[in-house]
RNA sequence: GCUCGAGUGGCGGAAUUGGUAGACGCGCUGGAUUCAAAAUCCAGUUCUUUCGGGAGUGUGGGUUCGAUUCCCACCUCGAGUACCA
């Protein structure tokens, strides 16, 4: 068929890919396309994204990896005839909003706001299909007034070590009245006193109160915490990278102040435990074990010399005892003042007050430093009575163990540094080994000697040894220790939740829940106030009315009815801790979900973002919903079975290099020798093949409105390099200039074409053709200039082997998460159909859904000109059907020494002795063989033939 | 330092349990079409070669008829962690 010239190709039968886009966009909004209901007779599946911040840059084509690798595999799952929960929202607490309030006086929650619509409108371009109906952002108040309701239950909890689970605080006291603290096995504070029933009936109501504090879930305390001067506030552990804040990477200080935490080392070993039968990344779990820092050893206490007390340090290795020759306690040891000589006195205080001035920057870049001071104090060694010096060092963490440790040089190289830097004895207890110059802590390897009654044991029995031993003399026992440590929980900032909390004498009250939420105050400034209390300090209208149950005058306080409200807020987590539940039943206003939708979706069957929060949120969130687990408000106490985390795209930026003092700029490979300085040039001003704009670039910015270029063939040509994707390296892609410029289900298949989902790797607009191209052959099967040219001719055995073949690999590649190569699988069909000259509708309509996953929008409309009146969204998915494929010759790579030398195709019934008879008999085999006689023929049927000799 | 992960053409990457290395795409080269360009289509594109072939998946060994794939040692890069006793 020819068709003469141009003009009566109408728009509607080229791909317009903005068309199209727009017209399903709008109808999958205005049908509710992907609006999942709570109750259905189709099996759930839930796909989950990570929130995002809604941060004021806007979205780059990294932002929606994830999403995209979410949003193909529900649509698959819809195909699959299950009722899909795909919902998005906004994590819209955070710190840049607040910031950004307090340089311009913008309050927080408007330009939250306009971040979010332009996120929302970003997201939409790209056509996935969410629920929005069941959108939450965690700074609505009716999103964390459940939030604060969690918090309250988690206030009103405590941990039983021997239930493992968490329990009513009112359980709490019935224990107490009956017997005490002394027979518990609770999670508390290292601090906290043991009395009996009696004591704990005679204490007033307060001291029962701060008792209690010591074993609720959140608790204030006065914890040595992160302080960050430049932002001031707390951070938690995981908000420290390298000393300094993650956030403006800002200096950090320790300091001791009254906060609130969460309790999280009480489940240290259920979120170990728990790993184990996650569908998580091998690397994530290593990352949160290590985080939760198990390790099993034994306390020991040294009985001191001259005084009651008695020294109890944590070890890993009690097989070593016998090698203990010193002790070195951390300088924040409570023990320390009391133990310390006269003598030593003075150089003790001096110690002490130069590692409290270091900063923990400074202690962390000074590893190699050996410090420490002798006390002039001696334990005794619990088998052999021998003198022991103690000593403080900073190379012990008062945080870690009992913050103290039994030095065993010849084991431990830390001990073995310490020793030798002070001119500490070295007693070697291993067998065969020489510990004069290095410590042996080879556990496996480990024979004891010169040890009393382990001599001649190894590692394990030796410390069974030694803990029976010890128990016996009422000197220690087996102990396990985290170093998974409470979370801080509050924070001196304005842009977070407030807590349901009111001091009354300085204790907290939490306020009933039947009055949440209680909605952030408006302030006139963000900053601290001038004494230094937090930005809600500033609020005027900010104090508790037990009458009224409100929010009052601050003014009106009065310490009877009255009474001050918290003034910190809560952390960057603590509404990510729990909204995929609430994603279940999002617009609930008497629940934080009602029961029948948690236990229909139960959990998250697909879980995808990135691996940075691995010990954050990933972290809390198990923890939270292991509490709520144990308190009957969720059914699992896992909340997400599989989880991918996708790699980060990684931006390709351009240089220009100007001459060193001048204002002239070498094309890269006229740089030769040069001193020239590598400037980063915007790359939306680099087309593909690496030419520069220099138009564009002069008028990029003033100081290069003058600039000379030195060109090669006429050209400017940038240099480029792999870097992170960021504003600062004008190396940013914007997925709204690419649907623009070629449309979503482009940017869609494109994204996953540029490799594994898990992996990092670089974009580059440059490559984008192709996928477009493929999209524009695709139409072209299906349409023609004239209209549609699907036909209802039968399909040939071929169309029909190349359709099958691809929904078998398709379906596995999705299945498998490898999304990428389902993209080149596409490829191969379309260029196979297009080659057949296919316009089967046989073939071609299947295929629709096949793809509909993957490029929503043309699949929509191609489904629509096939004649279908509803969405391909919930069209069955196409079956394989292995008769296809069957085939019945096979071409055989034929080898010599396991090289492929030539194919030679052979029908698949022969047998073994067949086979090897043809390629004996091939020319090319005796040309190759030049006369020898193989050695020996291997013969695999259907896969190859291999000859040696 | 310790714990993971990864090294394949000019580039992104593919290769299901050991069985034709480089699929698919970008880029590049040549050609068709065009007044010309864009677009589109066709052919080629790991390196090397005396055009027979030879070499080749970070390096060096090993197992095997056969190794990108399994084992050992090493090198490089990336991530996590950082005195955790």
């Amino acid at each position: 068929m020819y068709y003469p010239a141009t003009e009566i190709v109408s728009t509607v039968m080229k791909y317009n890919f903005n068309e199209i886009e727009a017209k399903w966009q709008k109808y999958w909004a205005e049908n509710q396309t992907f609006k999942a209901e709570n109750l259905s007779e189709k099996p759930k599946f839930y796909a989950l994204d990570m929130f995002p911040y809604p941060s004021g840059a806007g979205l780059h084509v990294g932002h929606p990896l994830g999403y995209i690798a979410s949003d193909i595999y529900a649509r698959y799952k819809r195909h699959k005839g299950y009722n899909v929960l795909h919902p998005m929202g906004y994590d819209s607490f955070g710190l840049p909003a607040e910031q950004y309030a307090i340089q311009t006086g913008q309050h927080p929650a408007v330009t939250t706001e306009a971040n979010i619509s332009r996120y929302r409108e970003q997201l939409d371009k790209i056509g996935f299909s969410f629920d929005w109906s069941r959108e939450v952002r965690t700074s609505d108040p009716s999103f964390y007034k459940w939030t604060q309701w969690i918090f309250i239950q988690l206030f009103n909890a405590w941990y039983d070590h021997d239930a493992e689970k968490s329990r009513p605080i009112v359980e709490l006291v019935a224990i107490f009245e009956k017997e005490g603290n002394q027979t518990l096995n609770a999670a508390c504070d290292d601090d906290t006193p043991a009395f009996g029933a009696q004591a704990w009936k005679e204490m007033s109501e307060d001291d029962k109160e701060r008792m209690l504090l010591h074993y609720r879930l959140t608790y204030l305390a006065d914890t040595e915490v992160n302080w960050c001067p430049a932002l001031g506030t707390v951070l938690a552990n995981d908000e420290i990278v390298n000393g300094v804040s993650e956030r403006g990477g800002h200096p950090v200080v320790r300091k001791k102040m009254t906060q609130w935490s969460m309790r999280i080392s009480a489940f240290a070993e259920r979120l170990l435990q728990g790993l184990d039968e996650l569908d998580w990344p091998e690397p994530l779990k290593d990352i949160q074990r290590n985080w939760i820092g198990k390790s099993v050893g034994a306390q020991v206490s040294f009985k001191l010399k001259g005084h009651e007390e008695e020294i109890s340090v944590f070890t890993t290795r009690p097989d070593t005892i016998f090698g203990v020759s010193f002790m070195t306690l951390a300088p924040e040891h409570e023990l320390v003042k009391k133990i310390t000589t006269e003598a030593q006195k003075a150089e003790v205080e001096a110690y002490i007050e130069a590692t409290s001035r270091r900063s923990e920057r400074e202690r962390m870049a000074d590893v190699k430093n050996i410090t420490g001071v002798f006390t002039g104090a001696y334990v005794l060694h619990p088998f052999t009575g021998e003198e022991i010096p103690v000593w403080i060092g900073d190379y012990v963490l008062a945080g870690y163990g009992t913050g103290a440790v039994m030095a065993v040089p010849c084991g431990d190289q830390r001990d073995h540094d310490f020793a030798g830097h002070f001119g500490l004895p070295v007693p070697n207890i291993f067998e065969g080994v020489d510990t004069s110059e290095e410590a042996f802590a080879d556990k496996e390897h480990t024979v004891i000697a010169n040890s009393g009654f382990i001599s001649g044991m190894g590692y394990k029995e030796a410390s069974a040894k030694v803990i029976a031993e010890l128990e016996k003399i009422g000197q220690g026992q087996g102990k396990i220790n985290y170093r998974l440590r409470d979370a801080v929980f509050s924070r001196q900032r304005y842009w977070g939740e407030p807590f349901p909390v009111y001091y009354v004498n300085g204790l907290p009250k939490m306020i009933d829940a039947a009055h949440l939420p209680v909605e952030l105050p408006e302030v006139e400034k963000y900053l601290p106030t001038e004494t230094g209390e937090p930005p809600l300090g500033n609020a005027t209208r900010w104090a508790w009315d037990t009458v009224n149950h409100t929010v009052v005058d601050k003014a009106k306080t009065d310490h009877k009815t009255i009474f001050p409200l918290e003034l910190n807020t809560m952390p960057g987590w603590a509404g990510s801790s729990w909204y995929f539940n609430r994603y279940m039943d999002a617009g609930n206003t008497a629940d934080f979900a009602a029961q029948d939708a948690l236990n229909y979706w139960q959990d998250v069957d697909l879980y995808i973002g990135g691996s940075e929060h691995a010990t954050g949120h990933l972290l809390y969130s198990r923890f939270w919903q292991k509490f709520l687990f144990d308190f009957g408000l969720v059914p699992v106490q896992e909340y997400a079975r599989k989880l991918i985390n996708q790699g980060m795209i990684l931006g390709t930026s351009a240089f220009v290099y100007r001459l060193e003092n001048s204002n002239v700029f070498v094309s890269k490979n006229l740089v030769g020798e040069r001193a020239v300085q590598p400037i980063h040039a915007d790359v939306s001003m680099v087309n593909a093949s690496d030419e520069l704009d220099m138009e564009a670039f002069r008028s990029w910015r003033p100081e290069f409105a003058e600039a000379e270029f030195e060109l090669e063939d006429g050209r400017y040509i940038v240099g480029r390099e792999v870097e992170k994707m960021s504003k600062s390296k004008y190396n940013v892609v914007s997925p709204d200039d690419i649907c623009r410029e070629y449309g979503a289900d482009t940017l869609r298949m494109y994204e996953m074409f540029l490799g594994p989902l898990e992996q990092a790797k670089p974009w580059n607009t440059a490559g984008i053709t192709g996928v477009h191209n493929f999209l524009k052959k695709l139409w072209k099967l299906y349409v023609a200039q004239d209209g549609l040219c699907v036909t209802h001719d039968k399909a040939t055995a071929d169309n029909l082997k190349s359709l099958h073949k691809t929904i078998k690999k398709v379906e596995e590649d999705i299945e498998n998460f490898s999304f990428n190569t389902s993209v080149s699988t596409f490829m191969i069909c379309v260029n196979e159909l297009s080659a057949q000259k296919c316009h089967s509708r046989e073939v071609l309509e299947p295929l629709v859904v096949l793809i509909a996953p993957y490029a929503p929008h043309i699949a929509e409309e191609l489904w629509g000109l096939l004649g279908h009146e509803s969405s391909v969204a919930y069209a069955p998915f196409p079956v394989f059907e292995e008769k296809y494929l069957v085939e019945s010759t096979k071409e055989y790579p034929v080898s010599f020494n396991g090289k492929m030398r030539f194919t030679l195709e052979l029908s698949l019934d022969l047998s073994r002795e067949e086979i090897e008879k043809a390629v004996l008999a091939d020319d090319r085999t005796q040309k190759q063989l030049e006369g020898r006689t193989p050695k020996k023929v291997i013969v695999v049927p259907g896969k190859i033939v291999n000859i040696v000799g």
